[in-house]
RNA sequence: CGGAGCGUAGCGUAGCCCGGUAUCGCGCCAGUUUUGGGAACUGGAGGCCGCAGGUUCGAAUCCUGCCGUUCCGACCA
């Protein structure tokens, strides 16, 4: 490809408005500009290179014998309907207003809808179906450019089996094209276990790319044996220690406590985990809401995740007015014992099992209890793992502590089950000729949220340090003086035996243009390799090749250029 | 959903408090000279100052509403 025939409107201005260094550098190197909010045209330079990570997945997914789809983005929202997810996503999901039809957020309704009438018998199993293809999520926030868009392109799978142990192999199968495919883009990427969300099923785990622009964050063990989002993570810790004495609640009044700093400096403690923290989650049903105490140690957090696990995916902090209603007291002053709604469920967290000489709110403003013992002072309490895990904790085994890092996930798979085959009646006979619903797994990778994570890792303060496979070009052929008819020419015959050989070759061929532009051109959007035609070296028929992800330049003889070249390409 | 900021030429911005038809840089066009790390000079083109309404003799500037967009937070209990 010549630069003169090329779209590429790079940036020399860092655009006002991206922070983010990889939205940053994809604008700035024209491969993609912003329509609306987390809305992106791919430019051809980025085009390039999520058409190379689209290959890379397609390569993958054929070699563990997927089968390609295109499937509609848009479908009835009455198939939604059925499987509960209109309700369940909400506002994420775009919706057509002068047709009852919805924007696919994803497509396991779909893909189960076309199973139904057509895997009918045990015979038909197993399939895995992939497709890559555009995504509408309506997110209420996008930000750092293609990382979290409004529009996005994912590459969706899903097995389907007869069996249970078929869903495992697919997984397995699924788990190791899934490593193949980020370890050929480049990326330093862990797999970590994961919370299911909105989707359903059972195990699930998470392809994160350590980054600080990452929405999530991971805990891994420093020995890596143990590496989980923090959604689900746990740790080793020892319980609050029972002290088995009689002392009896009683009330004390604590004017403007309201957090648990303030509540340990007032009651002069260094140890918070007996302060218990108390918050208020409302599950939302359709039978009337449901409301949920929670306990958890002073220094700790309530993982929400964890808490709709028990609960389903329903789970919100009380409003203000509902504490009132429930408590009688504001936050800050809410606790197990006296609690104006009697029906209210409490859990605690398990560090705080049948603990004793407790401090937690009164339910009434100002005021708290002291010597607080749930085995004898609250009825009906129930114990979970309800905790979020902290940077420097032991792992369950005792022999490595937890790093906290935050990282993107770029891939996630899951094994679904039967919750949409059951939801949608997609049935088989199996060989006895009984109906069992299909067993399957949903499997996802965002395109651009790929590219964008390697450019996270790989750019210097000049631009982005393309490597290996997903380079939009493997070199850039820099002319510095296309007025200089020797080096014209050269670099035409540079130009036509590169591409005769297969090197993908970005021929900067701009007229009257300074040598600095196009270096620094050249730098910001990180091919790999810069082969620079100049007349310095020329007059002593040289060449010189610029390596561009650690700036070695190599000076080779004229006639050597083109097999240097492909020596370091391969 | 809560909070904050921003919308002025293709991009980045000044002006706004304190009203008088818009500043600068980059880029763009023409010419001359340059040519190995974002050239110099000369001349030029380009603006419903986000939209609508209001106040005023007069609005980029003041007021109201709307739209767009970015960032932070979504906790503490």
């Amino acid at each position: 490809m010549r630069l003169t025939q090329f779209f590429l409107p790079t940036v020399k201005e860092e655009p006002a408005d991206a922070i983010v260094v990889s939205h940053r550098l994809m604008i700035r190197s024209g491969m993609i500009r912003q329509l609306t909010s987390g809305v992106y045209s791919a430019l051809p330079l980025g085009l390039r290179v999520f058409r190379k990570v689209e290959n890379i997945i397609r390569e993958e997914m054929n070699a563990i014998g997927g089968n390609e789809f295109y499937l509609p983005a848009i479908s009835p929202s009455e198939l939604w309907s059925e499987t509960g997810r209109l309700e369940d996503y909400g506002d994420l999901m775009f919706r057509i207003k002068n047709r009852d039809l919805v924007l696919c957020p994803t497509h396991e309704e779909v893909f189960t809808s076309i199973a139904k009438p057509n895997l009918i018998s045990y015979k038909d199993f197993p399939q895995v179906w992939y497709q890559i293809q555009s995504k509408f999520r309506n997110e209420e926030r996008p930000r750092g450019g293609v990382l979290r868009g409004r529009q996005f392109t994912m590459k969706d799978a899903y097995s389907l089996d007869a069996t249970w142990e078929g869903l495992d192999k697919a997984y397995d199968n699924m788990a190791k094209a899934y490593r193949n495919i980020f370890t050929r883009c480049g990326l330093d990427f862990v797999v970590v276990s994961a919370h299911s969300g909105a989707m359903g099923g059972s195990a699930s785990e998470e392809f994160m790319v350590p980054a600080a622009a990452g929405e999530d964050n991971i805990a891994v063990s420093e020995d890596k044996k143990y590496a989980s989002n923090i959604e689900v993570a746990v740790s080793f810790k020892n319980k609050v220690e029972r002290k088995n004495s009689d002392l009896k609640p009683e009330e004390f009044h604590t004017p403007d406590i309201k957090t648990i700093d303030e509540l340990a400096e007032f009651v002069k403690t260094n140890d918070k985990s007996r302060l218990a923290k108390s918050r208020v989650f409302v599950n939302v049903k359709k039978e009337g809401n449901e409301f949920v105490l929670v306990l958890v140690c002073g220094d700790d957090e309530v993982n929400e995740s964890k808490l709709q696990n028990y609960f389903g995916i329903n789970i919100r902090a009380a409003h203000s007015e509902e504490l009132a209603e429930i408590s009688g007291a504001d936050a800050g002053s809410i606790g197990p014992i006296g609690l104006k709604n009697k029906k209210i469920k409490i859990i605690a967290d398990l560090l705080l099992e049948d603990s004793d000489e407790l401090i937690s709110g009164a339910n009434k403003n100002d005021y708290h209890y002291r010597n607080i013992d749930l085995k004898r002072d609250v009825q009906g309490i129930e114990y979970k793992d309800l905790r979020t895990v902290r940077e420097g904790e032991d792992t369950i085994d005792k022999k490595s502590k937890l790093k906290i890092t935050k990282a993107i996930e770029v891939g996630h798979i899951f094994k679904l089950g039967t919750k949409y085959a059951e939801a949608l009646g997609a049935k088989f006979l199996d060989a006895e000729g009984k109906e069992n619903p299909i067993i399957m797994g949903s499997y996802g990778i965002g395109v651009e949220r790929t590219a964008a994570s390697f450019i996270e890792q790989s750019n210097d303060e000049k631009g982005i340090i393309w490597k290996g496979e997903i380079a939009p070009f493997d070199v850039i052929l820099i002319s510095l003086n296309q007025g200089n008819e020797e080096i014209k020419t050269f670099c035409e015959e540079l130009y036509k035996e590169l591409n005769s050989k297969n090197v993908e070759v970005l021929f900067d061929d701009r007229p009257d243009l300074r040598p600095g532009v196009k270096f620094n051109d050249a730098d910001l959007i990180g091919i790999p390799l810069q082969l620079i035609i100049g007349e310095k070296n020329m007059k002593a028929g040289n060449v010189e090749i610029k390596i561009r992800s650690n700036g070695e330049r190599i000076i080779v003889k004229k006639e050597d250029a083109v097999s240097k070249i492909m020596e370091l390409n391969s």
